[in-house]
Formats: C-alpha cells, sequence, structure tokens
DNA sequence: CCATCATATCAATAATTCATGATTTATGGA
DNA sequence: TCCATAAATCATGAATTATTGATATGATGG
C-alpha cells in the first residue's frame, strides 16, 4: 500500500453509498453479495451501483468473482489491512506507546 | 463516531496534502506542529494549508491549541480510534475470525 | 441463435471540491 | 497605540466527482 493507494481507498469510503457497501460487505462475510443484491438493498440505481463498486474495486477494498450471470462482490480484507496499516505505520514506528491504545481499542471482542 | 463523522474524516484523509499533514501530525506525537511549520514542511501556501487544517480539524482527525501567536495542531487519537472502530465494528460483530488477522497486522512491533 | 437477465460503459449535466490572491482577526512586542 | 507576525476567512475560477438515461457486453436457457 502506498500513498496513491491510500488516497484512492479514502477518496472511495468517503461517498456515503460506498462506505454503505462496505460495510455492508464486511456484514456479509465470506458470502458476499451479488451486484444486483447490493444496490437493492441500498436502493440505488443499477449503473449508478455498479459505478460505484468500480471506485471500491479500483481502491482494493472489494473483490469480485463472476457467478453465473451475476458478479459477486466481497469485501477485500488484505486491501483493509494494508489501508489501516499504511495509516498507522508512522505512529507506531515513532510513538508506539501513543498508538498501542488505538489498535488496541478496535481488536475484535471476542 | 458516526457514519457522518466517518465519512467527513474518509473525505478529509482523501487529499494529499492533508494525508501527508496527518501522517506527518503522527510523526510528531506529542510535540505536535505549529501551522506555520506544517506549511513550511509540505511546501503549501499559508492560507491553502489553513483551509486544509480546518478540514482535518472538523473532522476529528487532528487537535490545536494557540501557543503565542501560532497555532500548534496534533493528530488527534481519539478520533482516529473511533475512526477505525466504526470501520472495523461490522466485521469484528459478525465475522471476528476474519477480521481478527487485520487488527493484528497492524499492530505496533513493539 | 435468440431472448432475457445481470452488469458495465458512455455521454452529459449538476454539484462539489481545490487552490489562491486579497483581506481580516488575533497576539505580542516596542 | 502602532507595528509585525501568525493564522483564518472570503471570493472566485478551475478541476474533479456524482448521478442518470441510454446503450453495450456477457452469460444462460430454450
Amino acid at each position: 500500500m502506498d500513498r496513491n493507494h491510500a488516497l484512492a481507498a479514502f477518496a472511495a469510503l468517503s461517498q456515503p453509498t460506498r462506505l454503505d457497501v462496505f460495510r455492508l460487505l464486511l456484514r456479509a462475510g465470506v458470502n458476499g453479495m451479488a451486484a444486483g443484491e447490493i444496490a437493492d438493498a441500498l436502493d440505488v440505481k443499477q449503473n449508478t451501483m455498479s459505478a460505484n463498486l468500480a471506485v471500491l474495486h479500483q481502491a482494493g477494498l472489494v473483490r469480485n468473482q463472476r457467478e453465473g450471470r451475476s458478479i459477486r462482490y466481497f469485501a477485500d480484507l488484505d486491501g483493509t489491512r494494508g489501508l489501516l496499516g499504511f495509516l498507522m505505520e508512522d505512529c507506531c514506528g515513532g510513538n508506539p506507546d501513543l498508538c498501542q491504545p488505538v489498535i488496541s481499542s478496535i481488536a475484535c471482542a471476542s
């Protein structure tokens, strides 16, 4: 993850529909959702959703996979990890004592 | 951190200068940097930087504090934690097994 | 093949965002 | 009080981004 990838990812997440899509796909987990399902779930027109999915894909935040006539989308956790790592690396490198509480507070309460 | 705050934060980080500022302030740690220092360090005009700092502040990503004639800026780690937590909460809630690797991979290598 | 369904791409307009010169506000020193 | 410094605000033009109707591509079943 370099600076330009990070910029693209943040831009992707700065739009309401796209943020909703990403969180929806996080919830969907390994099942993912077909493009049309996503559009229906969020009440967004098909071509608008297609464009927004393309932005998320380009940004490395979602993956997709053709499945018959549909294309199924998944949250890309590798890309997500890269983004968060990029954001926090400076903090962790220079000031781990300050950074650690940020990390630990978002750990899954398993 | 609600959806609108998260959108504002992602929008703030989606602009090159602002991303650079945020990372610079993470590196600066508790010392922070004066607004003018930041503008000089990144070779950005004073009023442009002022506007960008205002966006980051509004988004809850930086704090500031007047210090004589200068205003000193700091990365706001509470705001940052809120943002990351918001982004990952759905994943953690429904799919902690998938989410955990994302979290642990960004932990500080102390 | 042909019809249909699912998704992507295109073209055009509307809306938002950005950078900047000029100006204003706030602070501190003489 | 007057001046100098530091930062914020304002107004404007340029560039980017979003949405949408129309159309194209790709896959499946008959």
